[in-house]
RNA sequence: GGCCCCAUCGACUAGUGGUUAGGUCAUCACCCUUUCAAGGUGGAAGCACGGGUUCGAAUCCCGUUGGGGUCACCA
């Protein structure tokens, strides 16, 4: 026996950016056919013209590329990469529409849309499901058109569109991978128009024709097209041609449980690229969405090599998931406290650059730049930020003097005695090595030499060192940041804060 | 409205006739602690409803309800 190859792909329309849920989409395509030792293959589906966005096709490859979506083989010459165009395939298209239309199996259609929607309102007002009344159908295909009519307007270059026709009495049985086996009653199906009177096909003529050229073996896309299924099962009988397998993906939902749609947040992936989010967090989370391995494992985080590896199409659930942003915010956090500090290191650099080149500092530029404190400041921060970007935003008074200091913790640990306790300590604290240890020592004597708590010093020294009432240990913040910078900001502080009154 | 799909904690889900219904996120409490995190421990929280089938249903069948998708010369 045979094996058939495996092969899948992801068929987007060029008609904005790349949406999570078409992520999702690719994503099952690629760990699908890359576990299965098959080709993943991407095809543009811009056969409606007036839908064609100016960029998108770029947005759509980039974002791909970006969560590390790649095809396997392009139609381009080699060693360029490119999707499959269904724009320049339309000859094929056209010759496969013809062969229809000599085995009956198609037929012209005059109708103009104005009639089209009359017909609709009549037979809606008659209490009817508005169907497309088949005045078009020739003699020979059990109309009462002429054919001869049906030339003559063809040659008089009348516009018009070509629909496939559908049997009358038929039920149709769709065996789906993940929805087992729909029925559907053919006379619930209209005539569909294949050809448009631009001469581009429809959706449903072209992706039949070029999954069956393209050897399309799993047909896996999302829950919208399960209704359309019939009629390109019904295609692929009229060619001849046997079906590939389908499995159609349960839909991402917005958290009112309606399809996932922008006004309630964000949908494309380049959104999410922007906010900060890793390629790794937001494939992992993706896959989550509608998979898991089951049988009681409690892995949550995925690898892509992993997911190729433990994807299973049957192991998709049914019922729609929630897009719930909390996850994938935790998995974040997780990858970034996972990442070793270099790697986090090269993604920190041309963010801090881009920060030190807008705002005036006071340090040392060539220290608070060198990677030996990059690195010291990464480990401190890695387990406290929710983005990369936060290294610079959270923590900038690794960088910067704190312009201004926390409200609220002011009136919390800015007693009147901390002035005076603060400018004692100074001193101690220019003698002090800035080293964890020692640091600790000297603050805890000079607190019990003046009899006050270890935090009426440790919270007003990181306010006025920090700015702000959180951050990493005190000691290591400070030993990072050293001993200069730390001296002047707490001398600065002293005279800029002014004790509130109670 | 017709057709179709779906239904376990707030969210993602495990579960395929016998489980104290398990895990993760979020949430709450406590511990750790100079803060914030991280970490640890513990808690609250779910089988939509009604009928069957069965000795026994989250699990199988039917119905109800609810949600969703789709009904274009858009994909």
């Amino acid at each position: 026996m045979t094996e058939t190859k495996i092969r899948t792909r992801f068929a987007p329309s060029p008609t904005g950016y790349l949406h999570v849920g078409g992520l999702r989409t690719a994503l099952y395509n690629y760990l699908f056919a890359k576990g299965n030792g098959g080709s993943f293959i991407l095809r543009l589906e811009d056969t409606d013209q007036t839908r064609i966005v100016e960029g998108a096709t770029d947005s759509l490859l980039n974002a791909l590329e970006w969560a590390g979506i790649e095809p396997d083989e392009s139609p381009r010459k080699p060693g360029k990469y490119g999707p499959y165009v269904q724009s320049e395939r339309l000859s094929i298209y056209k010759k496969y529409v013809d062969q229809l239309i000599n085995e009956k199996k198609a037929y012209y259609c005059f109708s103009t849309s104005e009639e089209l929607e009359e017909s609709r309102q009549l037979q809606l007002k008659q209490g009817l499901q508005p169907k497309y009344n088949r005045k078009w159908l020739p003699e020979d295909m059990g109309g009462s058109m002429l054919r001869s009519e049906v030339q003559k307007r063809l040659d008089a270059g009348e516009p018009c569109v070509v629909r496939m026709k559908v049997p009358e009495k038929r039920r149709l049985r769709l065996d789906d991978v993940i929805r087992n086996i729909v029925w559907f009653e053919a006379e619930t199906i209209d005539d569909q128009v294949l050809l448009k009177s631009d001469g581009f096909p429809t959706y449903h003529l072209a992706s039949v024709v070029d999954d069956h050229l393209m050897e399309i073996s799993h047909v896996i896309r999302g829950e919208e097209w399960l209704s359309s299924t019939p009629k390109h099962l019904l295609l692929y009988e009229f060619f001849g041609w046997e079906p590939p397998v389908f499995a159609h993906l349960p839909l991402l939902l917005n958290p009112d449980r309606s399809k996932l749609s922008k006004r309630q947040g964000d949908v494309a992936v380049e959104d999410y690229q922007a906010k900060g989010y890793s390629k790794e967090s937001l494939v992992n989370f993706v896959a989550l969405l509608g998979w898991n391995e089951g049988e009681g494992v409690e892995q949550e985080k995925y690898s892509m090599d992993e997911l190729i590896e433990k994807f299973k199409l049957e192991r998709v659930g049914k019922s729609g998931a929630v897009f719930n942003i909390e996850k994938l915010n935790w998995l974040e956090k997780e990858y970034i406290k996972a990442t070793d500090n270099r790697i986090l290191l090269q993604k920190i650099k041309p963010l801090l650059e881009t920060a030190l080149a807008e705002k005036e500092t006071e340090m040392d530029r060539s220290t608070i730049s060198s990677d030996d404190y990059l690195l010291a400041m990464i480990e401190l921060m890695k387990e406290r930020v929710n983005f990369v970007s936060e290294f610079v935003s959270f923590g900038s008074y690794f960088f910067f003097d704190p312009a201004s200091y926390e409200e609220s913790a002011v009136q919390k640990r800015w007693k009147e005695n901390t002035p005076d306790l603060l400018s004692e300590f100074l001193s101690v604290l220019n003698d002090t090595e800035f080293k964890v240890d020692p640091l600790e020592e000297a603050l805890k004597a000079f607190a019990q030499e003046k009899e006050v708590k270890n935090a009426a010093l440790i919270h007003p020294i990181r306010l006025a060192v920090s700015g702000v009432s959180f951050g990493p240990s005190l000691y290591h913040m400070l030993e990072v940041i050293g001993k200069e910078t730390c001296l002047r900001r707490i001398e600065k502080a002293i005279k800029t804060i002014t004790v509130p009154t109670a």
